[in-house]
DNA sequence: TTTCATGT
């Protein structure tokens, strides 16, 4: 039942893709994307693939398979999932999987080779470019990291599109402690047979002087990139029990200092949930959850 | 080890 869902979201997708694609191609003349599901039919009903033999169609659903946290412009890769905001010209969530085989670096995998490059398959108006992010001060920080995708030049190349950075404070931030928050979810892997990370922006309300409480970021570039306020990620280990544990972290994107532990930034999911109108890990009963932030239920 | 930007 749920693969027909997935199914049927695939479908949805790549036709409404392919009659924008069809359509804003006239114009535009620029590419788009694989449908997150390689084959459609339509009069050939979704058969969901058992095995994970090399079609993306089942490498996304191993991706997804607990669940989309929201619907929203939805672009696959080889190894992760994209969910666009036009509006702040930044992802609203990334989706990945990550296992102890699919992270092991490959030898012939550089990444000094890959280049940061506009998504073609975001239209023009929303899409932002590397000219947005030159002298902001701020870093083109991965949401899907570099780091969790090299076990292929392809992979690891595709992490690079401007649709999966954000603006991050460099020192400090992007390259100290939110680095450290990556190298734990990959660390996490050596206990764990499967890890499903999501990583997203929040922007985040705070008093102002008056009392009353604004949203307020910084949008750097010509195309009015949104600066979030902080950054979540959202963790769930299958354990060998057939049982998960869940972690919840957000991180305020500024310099924190390296000696605060990282458990200091956990948070309960749905607080995160509430403030990114997103929905987590929707598809999995909560029951089979036994910790939540390293605390048993 | 991984993150990056910038200056030569």
């Amino acid at each position: 039942m749920r693969n027909a869902i997935i199914g049927g979201i695939g479908v949805i997708t790549f036709v409404a893709g392919y009659i924008q694609g069809k359509k804003e191609r006239v114009h535009w003349n620029y590419d788009f994307h694989k449908p997150i599901f390689g084959k459609v039919l339509a009069a050939t009903p979704f058969t969901p693939a058992v095995t994970n033999n090399q079609p993306t169609t089942s490498r996304i659903s191993q991706i997804m398979k607990y669940g989309f946290p929201g619907l929203e412009n939805i672009r696959s890769f080889d190894d992760y999932v994209l969910s666009y905001d036009r509006r702040t010209r930044v992802a609203y969530w990334v989706f990945e999987h990550l296992t102890k085989e699919n992270i092991k670096s490959n030898e012939t995998v550089d990444r000094s080779l890959c280049e940061f490059k506009p998504d073609e398959s975001i239209h023009p108006y929303f899409r932002s470019l590397n000219s947005d992010f030159k002298g902001s001060g701020y870093d083109r920080g991965h949401l899907a990291a570099a780091g969790n995708h090299k076990s292929c030049q392809k992979h690891v190349e595709q992490t690079f599109y401007l649709s999966n950075m954000a603006p991050q404070v460099g020192t400090g931030f992007n390259r100290h402690s939110w680095n450290r928050l990556e190298k734990y979810v990959r660390k996490l892997t050596k206990l764990h047979n499967n890890v499903y990370c999501c990583t997203g922006p929040l922007y985040l309300p705070r008093k102002e002087s008056d009392g009353k409480n604004y949203v307020k970021y910084e949008v750097i570039g010509a195309n009015n990139v949104a600066v979030p306020t902080h950054f979540f990620k959202v963790v769930v280990m299958e354990t060998v029990n057939g049982t998960f544990e869940m972690e919840a972290f957000v991180m305020p994107n500024q310099p924190i200092d390296d000696s605060i532990p990282l458990s200091s930034f956990q948070v309960p999911p749905d607080s995160i949930e509430r403030s990114a109108g997103l929905l987590f890990f929707d598809n999995l009963s909560k029951e089979k959850i036994n910790k939540i932030n390293g605390k048993r239920k």
